[in-house]
DNA sequence: TTGATTTGCGCAAACGTTTGCATAAGCGGT
DNA sequence: ACCGCTTATGCAAACGTTTGCGCAAATCAA
């Protein structure tokens, strides 16, 4: 790879900023200020209370008021303003979001998901990334108790150890739903993957692929996900009469190159594995690269499976077998417990899990024998 | 690629939901009420005045009673309640985005930048998607408008076509700056990429290696992103000498599909391209997989050079070489305009435009030559 | 005609802040 | 003792809604 660097970089972008003289906007004499429910109060003679009500359809209004209201509304360009309304109804009508960052395919797609099904239900969302950092974790949880959402939906970042940042949501009675990484041994509301049966289930396909040493490259266990694609893949292999072999197994932080750096070291071994099931594609994408470059061919030779189901994971050469993750659902099913939940506020219920299947991608990284097991 | 079924559909999620009894939270009694600042008064015999200063660290509050206030808000885990605030200063502290999606490289990090530099200026972001669709793209704004946001950054819906809804948010006075994908021939505050210097890059780079008959794919041509990557591939070939031919340019939808569709037309003409410059990588990938079946090698026999960087552009065999856009550096760029066009208003300037300049990474799918040209 | 009920609307108090203005206390100078 | 000045605080009005309650007029049953 080779980076060209024929352009000037655009990071001076602070000066040079076209700026063409004055302008001429076609409608110089603006309307300023914003036309309230008193203006129209005002204007049609009548309280605001009415002015109120009618644009809220009540139906104690008569249907002559109310068209005037609405036709003089829309004359004006009349906008409610929601922070008004928040404020009296105690209500804002917000859903905050703390996800540790927004950009790569997860978090992307279950963002997708949550605010396609917040705003169907009337709610704007407040995103918030805590970067993977458990400071910035905090901050954004009191921003958003600043920010007077009613539903808190969160994924933990990666160096979220403990949960006392949390409480202060709870004690406030903010419902809060967890989804993906959350923090075991809390009774929390969540929507997870069952990682378990994932990681099971792309192992149990190696091993039907007639792969017997196969090894594991896994991601920081303190984290729910990473911890139980391992025990997916820890319980495939005793089923199978297997036994676990450490030496087999690569826990690091699923970078690419953690890919490269971890199958180097496994293919030193005296018995190198036949197979890899990595809990990530990135990871698994190194591993392919080493292999190839070691002159091995997959799936003949070694079998991968990865994990997420990433783009592209239907792009490499071969094709990478993987578990899907279902991101969208997830999003939207983190959204609609947590309404469900602030439906039911003050009724406690006992927190609720989600368990979303996986589903496994059997491509041709994994396909060794002609007919596929299943 | 085969769908392992296995596992049952989540899609039940809304039955089955571990409801284990009733809940006994370790702090039962909760707290509901919120401390407001008036409670701060009352508990400390001042008047809420003074709270608020002292809150805000106005100088004019003895040191005493600050501390005083301070510490008993903390006890209480006072949280200032935005909204009101927003409300009587006229300032709601947030930002609104309109995207067509948010899922997907480009987007998910362009929304990363503008949320890291608006938070960093003590903004809050709501998003919203338009889902490429117009009539969603209207809505939003109203939603915008109605959620008090002192800005609005946005990315046009593929659909749209013409400009009256943004009037509004004009005639409000609100700032408004786009990205990306804008409407020609207004005048409006804008942050973009150079995306005919992309086109001419990455075509001049094929020539450069040697490539004559290079065709192009392009995506929908009102869009300024589009036409204008095609306007720097026509400029690239005249500056070369070489004519633009229509046979050789496909204009499709860019996705993956239209990439081998629209490749399989080409390599059935009489003269085949022997390279292709694509305006997303999405379908170059479609392409290249084309190329590979009908045992055409890259970058011997055909070169191929691609639009966004992808991530994956870096996984397929072989590498891809592709135009990047600094998604995150757009974000960010597009945010400090809005934020300097917000402290500049009432003094109207002209609109402003900020053109990022692309990058070229070379990669293998169009390195024919042992010294690449540069 | 009377009394009861409905219909349609207004009054005014909230919601939790911020902020211009007034005020009270303290203090040094004359 | 008075004046002027600083320093620290309070009063009350806003911001734009929503909403409980009350009240008049209209309708209805007798």
């Amino acid at each position: 790879m080779q980076y060209l660097h024929d352009s000037l970089h655009p990071l001076q972008w602070n000066l040079p900023v076209l700026r063409a003289g004055h302008c001429f906007f076609p409608f110089f004499s603006v309307a300023k200020k914003r036309a309230s429910i008193t203006d129209l109060a005002q204007q049609l003679n009548i309280s605001v209370s009415t002015v109120s009500r009618a644009l809220n359809g009540h139906s104690t209004i008569s249907d002559a008021t109310t068209k005037r209201v609405v036709e003089l509304a829309n004359k004006l360009g009349y906008q409610p303003n929601s922070l008004a309304a928040g404020l009296r109804r105690g209500r804002s009508r917000m859903l905050g979001v703390i996800v540790p960052h927004i950009d790569g395919n997860f978090f992307s797609q279950v963002v997708k998901g949550i605010e396609a099904a917040a705003s169907k239900a009337g709610y704007h969302v407040l995103i918030c990334q805590s970067n993977e950092d458990v400071a910035h974790e905090r901050e954004n949880i009191e921003t958003m108790m600043n920010a007077q959402v009613e539903g808190i939906l969160v994924s933990l970042s990666r160096t979220t150890r403990e949960f006392r940042h949390f409480e202060k949501i709870r004690k406030r009675d903010i419902p809060l739903v967890f989804f993906d990484r959350i923090l075991e041994g809390h009774d929390v509301n969540a929507v997870v993957l069952d990682d378990r049966a994932g990681g099971y289930r792309a192992t149990r396909h190696l091993l039907e692929q007639g792969y017997r040493r196969i090894a594991h490259f896994g991601g920081p266990q303190h984290l729910n996900i990473y911890k139980h694609r391992r025990q997916g893949y820890e319980d495939a292999l005793r089923e199978h009469g297997l036994p676990v072999l450490e030496e087999l197994i690569y826990i690091c932080d699923m970078k690419m190159e953690d890919g490269t750096d971890g199958m180097k070291q496994l293919l030193a071994l005296p018995e190198p594995p036949d197979a890899v099931f990595s809990a990530s594609d990135f990871t698994l994408v190194g591993v392919l690269e080493t292999v190839k470059e070691r002159g091995l061919r997959v799936p003949e030779d070694i079998g991968l499976a990865g994990f997420s189901n990433e783009l592209f994971s239907r792009l490499t050469e071969p094709k990478l077998t993987s578990i899907d993750q279902h991101c969208e659902l997830m999003g939207r099913s983190a959204t609609k417990l947590l309404l469900q939940i602030m439906e039911e506020q003050g009724q406690h219920f006992a927190p609720r899990h989600i368990v979303l299947q996986p589903d496994l991608f059997v491509r041709a990284s994994s396909q060794r024998q002609e007919k596929p097991g299943k």
